[in-house]
DNA sequence: GTCAATAGTGGCTAACAGACACTAATAAGT
DNA sequence: ACTTATTAGTGTCTGTTAGCCACTATTGAC
């Protein structure tokens, strides 16, 4: 039998393959905080209980799996989120009830005022504060999910400028500095923090932000590529 | 309807879900190059071209993606591999010819030694040089697979000791200083090598290998968890 | 004993993060 | 207008560690 008349004769359906689904934690940072979305689940399994957003692939709608993590993201936030990564794979026998399961999970990283009006008018999704989550039982196994992702985020803290994704297109180096001390959970070294970017040049300065008390910040925009860059060196961790 | 009552009715052969695989890429160190191993594929599609060794998660053996490598990995070596670590979920429509599919990838290394005699005794498997790596077409997209991999270890070659477990559990610091230069494509500093791996504390002496010619050097073994040390400084790239 | 070859060290320089005091620019209060 | 509080941004010194490269150490071959 050559390749085509085996392709001819595949059928998809006589395997019973792993249930598959695609799950996105999404970061932004509002208020002083780190803050994850997450959605109610409205059916079952684990019905009503809050989740990581996600789903699964649809295979018409969706060419690669980034097609399917920019679709659930945008269905539930209203807009596509500027950074997007791919996190782990978690596969076992006992995640789900229903059977063996695949989930491949994403970080995303989305300003919170593009999203927030959306997010405000729905009752089944809504923003959790990182520092909150021990409080919280998600489903599945989407608190270890969360932790694993929280922890990549910290690490990418210390030598890339990503979580300036979590803030809108124009930002200024103070509140980058603190959404990277948010998620460190300690203060950083002013100084060495700005001198890193600068050196790497990393930004595009577009004006001045009117202050709220005290001198005014300069207002900058990521550079095209900023979020592959990587610094040689960490930060003190 | 009550969750007990869902999972009852709940038929998991009903939904067609995405082909799901799993491969590896399993990399050793051997003649002065780092090695890959690659299969002949028996069967369509894409059957006599070389692949990465993958397969499909066995339910019943496989409790876990993790077990599903492991237990491919000792199929084609004969023994598990010391090293072991997602790279990246692949999953598209258009990667294998038999429709939508998702294949879980990771890397994977070991020594050449602990599994180099069954792979000479067999046909369908081989290692290949990286460095010949572009003049063999492999199956699906695993050519770009393997780039991404090594891409990968490379980085880690940089502020890992990962690159170790390419070696027998017993080496000596130059021979680990050759396995990543090989990984780098080029020659490192000896003292900068051997000062952060001696502060780091990362190995354990165990004696002296005779020489071929020159000075002996020392044997070191990896201290448990080295895999997972980075350092806060990358080596020059 | 000398030489070739490889292993391992000493010690200087350069780059960059940490520390922290300093200056700069704004709003509010008097 | 001046002072003060507040936040933004800089100057500059120190400490750590990688780059560099010459040096010493230990072996086998002759």
């Amino acid at each position: 039998m050559d390749e085509s008349a085996y392709l001819a004769s595949y059928d998809r359906s006589r395997y019973v393959a792993p249930l598959l689904s695609v799950d996105a934690v999404l970061f932004t940072y509002h208020d002083e905080q780190v803050k994850v979305l997450v959605v109610r689940r409205s059916r079952h399994p684990e019905q009503g209980k809050w989740a990581l957003p996600g789903g699964f692939v649809d295979e018409d709608a969706d060419d690669s799996l980034d097609d399917t993590v920019h679709r659930k993201i945008v269905e539930k936030t209203g807009v596509k989120a500027p950074y997007l990564e791919q996190l782990r794979t978690f596969g076992n026998s006992s995640r789900d009830k229903r059977g063996w399961s695949v989930t491949v999970v994403y970080t995303a990283l989305i300003a919170h005022q593009s999203c927030a009006p959306l997010i405000e008018t729905v009752s089944d999704a809504k923003w959790m504060a990182v520092s909150e989550l021990a409080d919280h039982e998600l489903a599945f196994d989407h608190g270890m999910i969360l932790q694993a992702a929280i922890a990549r985020l910290r690490q990418k803290a210390l030598y890339s400028i990503v979580p300036a994704f979590t803030l809108p297109d124009e930002f200024t180096l103070p509140e980058l500095q603190r959404v990277h001390e948010a998620l460190l959970g300690k203060p950083l070294e002013k100084k060495s923090f700005r001198r890193r970017i600068e050196q790497a040049d990393l930004l595009i300065e577009t004006g001045f932000k009117q202050s709220v008390s005290g001198r005014p910040a300069t207002l900058y925009r990521l550079k095209p590529g900023a979020g592959e860059y990587t610094f040689l060196r960490n930060l003190e961790q």
